[in-house]
DNA sequence: TGCCAGGCCCTCTTTAGGGCCTT
């Protein structure tokens, strides 16, 4: 397995959250390599279940649309195949990750790998952004613009961008050789305004 | 009919409440 692989997804869903139903419209995965995009994959899928006039509204995903779009079940073993064993990375994760495990629960393909979470890593980075949306992170940290916002590929590949623009970041300013996934969880895994003491502490500790 | 989540994180906090994010 190539080392220093992330895989960058994103969903569409019909609302927030499976535990209520709400189901996968789109889904995008963006491979990250050294730092680079190396390869990505998109398919809308029919969640045979209504989509909400609102979240229509705001993806641009209609019902039409998904219609005659493969089903989720055949969608996810294209995407889990895709995304093979690499740490998937989502902006807030907690979103995405509860979809991804629902699905891939469905298909008898349990999540083995962690997740990491931009928006988190945003936060401890970029502690003085305006916000931490992803479309206000695209313009204030001057990613390149990706196409419509709130469709899958779009926003997976900006958010592949954030995590390189991450990446960079934590090698410049604490001079880190390399940006693994355990060093990304632990660092989302600590409080806000703490990265100088967590690198310090990091760099006395024996690596993984 | 209308509404539904949930983890993070700040603060006028910790015996809590509310904004931020995702769709």
């Amino acid at each position: 397995m190539p080392l220093n692989t992330f895989a960058v997804i994103d969903f569409e869903t019909t609302g927030l959250s499976p535990d209520h139903g709400a189901r996968p419209t789109e889904i995008a995965i963006v491979l990250v390599r050294n730092h680079k995009i190396v390869d990505r994959y998109q398919s809308l899928m029919n969640p045979e279940i209504p989509i909400p006039a609102d979240i229509q509204a705001l993806t641009g995903i209609t019902q039409a649309m998904v219609r005659s779009a493969p089903r989720i079940n055949v969608v996810m073993q294209q995407a889990t195949d895709f995304a093979g064993p690499y740490p998937l990375v989502a902006h807030n994760a907690a979103f995405d990750r509860k979809f991804w495990d629902a699905e891939t629960r469905a298909i008898h393909r349990p999540r083995v790998q962690p997740f990491v979470c931009s928006l988190l890593l945003s936060r401890r980075l970029f502690p003085d952004a305006p916000n931490h949306r992803l479309g206000t992170l695209v313009q204030t940290l001057h990613l390149p613009q990706t196409g419509q916002f709130h469709r899958a590929l779009a926003d997976a590949e900006a958010t592949a961008y954030l995590l390189i623009r991450i990446q960079n970041e934590l090698k410049q300013r604490y001079a880190l050789e390399t940006i693994n996934e355990n060093l990304l969880c632990r660092i989302q895994a600590i409080g806000r305004n703490k990265m100088d003491a967590f690198i310090q502490e990091y760099r006395r500790l024996p690596r993984d």
